[in-house]
DNA sequence: CTGAAAGCGCTTACAG
DNA sequence: CTGAAAGCGCTTACAG
């Protein structure tokens, strides 16, 4: 392995010289850096980062943690975030959770040990406090889900606002008996929505049922218990919404096993607009987050507070949109 | 922070001896291990890794290469991948190529620097000999793609036989005519199952038409496009082998955009068994591979080339199987 | 513009 | 079983 020293000793000038030319933000003659430049190139050498890592106290590395990876929502957001950091010549170290609380405690303990400079959680299920511990320690952002009353940085959608939209969106359409399928109610995404699904309701003066709020945990199959679940009612919701596509498309699979058709006897609507809303029958329609841009955005901000850069704002609400597709219709008029 | 000499003055002892406890493979007293243990969990140390890294000349960290995170299939394997570093005290670095070439070479540059330990590709489009030049320099392990000739330590299917017995499986259903929708070919993968289409018409005394040999690049659109083409020959096949099942979903849309049905007209196979085979209708027949345990175990080869530990085979062929649903069915006999 | 020197925080032969 | 000391390969005040 060549070193800097044997690079020194080839252009006949001292390892801080070389150092210098190669970090490149220092005054160097031209002159001595050409020689330098051409030892760099003459012997291959490249600098040992583990060194320079160690005298500069940091990593140069990231970690992204997120629920699961496997879901392209999530996939999405990690291609913004590494997109960006290796802009700026970041690494990206994998964090996926598996959903498990154990794990992604495990993931901010590292921070501790100095493996990584910067910490982006696109999933925060601990209680704010650990992750409130943690920003202590090391720049943190939150992608995707907004923490209240806390100031750490952030990078969402605003959820409570969307959820009411597409709910809304039924009741115009006709739909007074609106079920709706949640993930885990642990996760503040998750309360977000149903909060967007109650001022919907409220707004429009209809009368809130519990029972037409169901848990699931995001999965095709929970998508298609819990609709079995509302399908069971003596007064079945004409409407649904799922707040994500793979539950809403568990639901289309539970109602047309049924016998029931999508959108006829009853509408559908998912959220996070991912490529499978294109593939299934009828076509889904969602709510769309711009994933990527959010993993973007949620980086740069991120190295931004590691470079100890002045931010114009910490809090970056995104916009989402409705994608209207094939699977909601207007509710026939019960009086016919 | 506090350091390895906080703890050793607090302990009385040598830093070495910290050092020896917390790395705890070295002979220490128990009477001095307890004291040093105290003195660890009172000062809530934590080594630091950037130092112990660059003394050790190890990140720990090693770098999975994939060409699209955003596939299930890709996502999958890194989830085998992690699974495995993580139980070894590994991280793992995310290196999403995006289907480029120039990233692909990127990422494998990064071995010079020493930013980690290793390497997994997932993909394997550069050529041959930068790849053994990597190797050369530091553990590498292919998963997914086999490369002919190199010894290069391999987790794979026999992408051969695989495609082999897919084609076959339509012959026996009395396909004569098959169309084939291929990723690009300068992927290996994809050069092996056509050689298998080609196997299975061999043997069945069926000649070859370049004409239903087409190249996608696996994505959904590339497959509608190329089934249009397929199409619109003048005599179309009455069935088609995709090489993953993002393009044999496309298909399968150009196939009842044409007014025609799956499978009934036309039978359709997929490659990758996705959780998407069976959201769509009719539920898609497909080659499953066991992509967890492919990464699972090509992690495990890496980890032990990297502890230098006897490998006991260093290319290992995982079972692949057709997935029977509900796209392929029996040609109609063309004398009634 | 350049060099000599210190030092980042560990770990590991070496010696006892 | 334990400690003193060297050193991993860089970078960066400091001095000139």
């Amino acid at each position: 392995m060549v070193g800097i020293v044997d690079v020194a000793k080839m252009a006949k000038v001292s390892t801080a010289t070389v150092s210098r030319v190669l970090s490149n933000n220092m005054n160097v003659s031209s002159k001595t850096r050409d020689r330098v430049l051409k030892a760099v190139n003459q012997l291959e050498y490249k600098p040992n980062r583990l060194a320079s890592n160690l005298r500069k106290m940091s990593s140069k590395t990231v970690m992204a943690v997120v629920p699961d990876i496997t879901n392209p929502f999530f996939s999405s957001i990690l291609q913004g975030f590494k997109d960006v950091a290796l802009e700026f010549g970041y690494h990206v170290l994998l964090g996926d959770t598996g959903n498990s609380l154990e794990q992604e405690r495990d993931y901010i303990n590292l921070v501790k040990e100095r493996v990584v400079d910067g910490l982006i959680l696109a999933t925060a299920r601990l209680p704010k406090e650990e992750i409130l511990a943690a920003s202590q320690e090391i720049p943190v952002v939150l992608a995707c889900e907004y923490m209240d009353g806390f100031d750490i940085p952030t990078v969402s959608i605003d959820n409570v606002s969307a959820g009411r939209e597409a709910v809304e969106h039924l009741i115009r359409l006709g739909h007074r008996r609106i079920g709706m399928i949640t993930g885990p109610l642990d996760v503040i995404l998750s309360k977000d929505r149903v909060k967007g699904y109650y001022q919907a309701l409220n707004l429009n003066e209809i009368p809130i049922e519990g029972v037409l709020i169901q848990e699931g945990n995001f999965s095709v199959t929970s998508g298609y218990e819990t609709m079995l679940k509302l399908l069971a009612l003596k007064d079945p919701p004409t409407a649904v919404f799922a707040t994500n596509d793979e539950m809403a498309v568990g639901a289309m699979k539970a109602i047309k096993q049924r016998g029931l058709q999508v959108p006829n006897d009853i509408s559908v609507i998912g959220f996070d607009d991912i490529p499978l809303c294109g593939l299934v029958e009828p076509e889904l329609t969602s709510v769309s987050q711009p994933r990527y841009d959010m993993g973007y955005q949620a980086m740069q901000m991120l190295l931004s507070i590691i470079k100890k850069e002045e931010l114009t704002r910490n809090q970056i609400v995104l916009p989402h949109r409705l994608m209207l597709r094939d699977t909601c219709c207007k509710r026939p008029s019960p009086m016919l």
